[in-house]
DNA sequence: GATAATGTTGAGGTTACCTCACTATGAGGC
DNA sequence: GCCTCATAGTGAGGTAACCTCAACATTATC
């Protein structure tokens, strides 16, 4: 590989931070008026796609920590978006579910990040996203 | 819009995250041999690329506010990479400079970085990388 | 029934940022 | 020349989103 090739790597990598940067900021300010942060805006989408689950589940969709899963969920509860259960098959667990305030909240959040996509995504055509869908797929593990 | 290509959009931004998680956990690896934080990393690019400057010019390029750029030439100084001096110009000012051993260490960063960027986009063939490049690009403020 | 594994959480830590207020210095108006 | 205002860097202190480790209750296994 020769100098303009690397450089070609290296920036491509700077380029995507950029991109990262601006769309987490975008994302920020989109929750912001839902009174919700990123990390509580995925737990509520998990449980929207998935229902019902324990806690320890809801680590492994969102891939943090068991514990980490614990404050999430707290801020949700703490804002009556979602309810904890004791699990009927096992007393150890707690189930997570969504109240009817987070199925609703969830559906703003929805409705806030599509049209957060439609602006972020707004310079690229139907062809493009598709594309850039392509290829970031193949680069998800 | 239908359905379908909402549900693309919000992947479109899905499937970016977990590439950004990814890249991410990639680049701490890469850099923890090297004993530098990513965010040092960028700051020791900035100067490669840039030479000496301003600690709030630093700032600028990094695109955090002064006080943690402050904090960040703080770890490099720790680290003998880069130094501090006053500017003849302005007596409030501090310019940041690479030391020899941060120039070796930003040859290092470089290298490994580029071996990183290898790896990651090593799915990718030329047209695709190109393509990427471009939709981010465009993505890019 | 003893031992090991699992699910959740308290305690406390880390990282990478932030704001606010302070000090030293510079720049423009009079 | 002085006075006011702006600017450069940093100390103090804060926050969000993670983490590990240990404790506890409970379940599974042998």
């Amino acid at each position: 590989m020769d100098d303009a090739e690397r450089q070609g790597d290296e920036s491509l990598a700077e380029v995507f931070w950029s991109v990262a940067r601006r769309l987490r900021h975008m994302t920020h300010e989109t929750l912001q008026p839902i009174g919700i942060t990123p990390g509580q805006s995925r737990a509520v989408a998990v449980l929207v796609r998935h229902g019902v689950m324990r806690l320890s589940e809801l680590s492994d969709h969102l891939r943090i920590a068991p514990r980490s899963t614990t404050e999430v969920v707290d801020g949700l509860q703490e804002r009556g978006l979602v309810e904890r259960r004791p699990d009927p098959a096992d007393r150890r667990a707690t189930l997570v579910a969504l109240t009817d305030s987070g199925q609703a909240t969830a559906e703003a959040i929805r409705a806030a990040r599509h049209a957060e996509a439609e602006r972020f995504f707004a310079g690229l055509d139907a062809g493009d996203r598709e594309t850039l869908g392509r290829i970031l797929r193949t680069l998800k593990p």
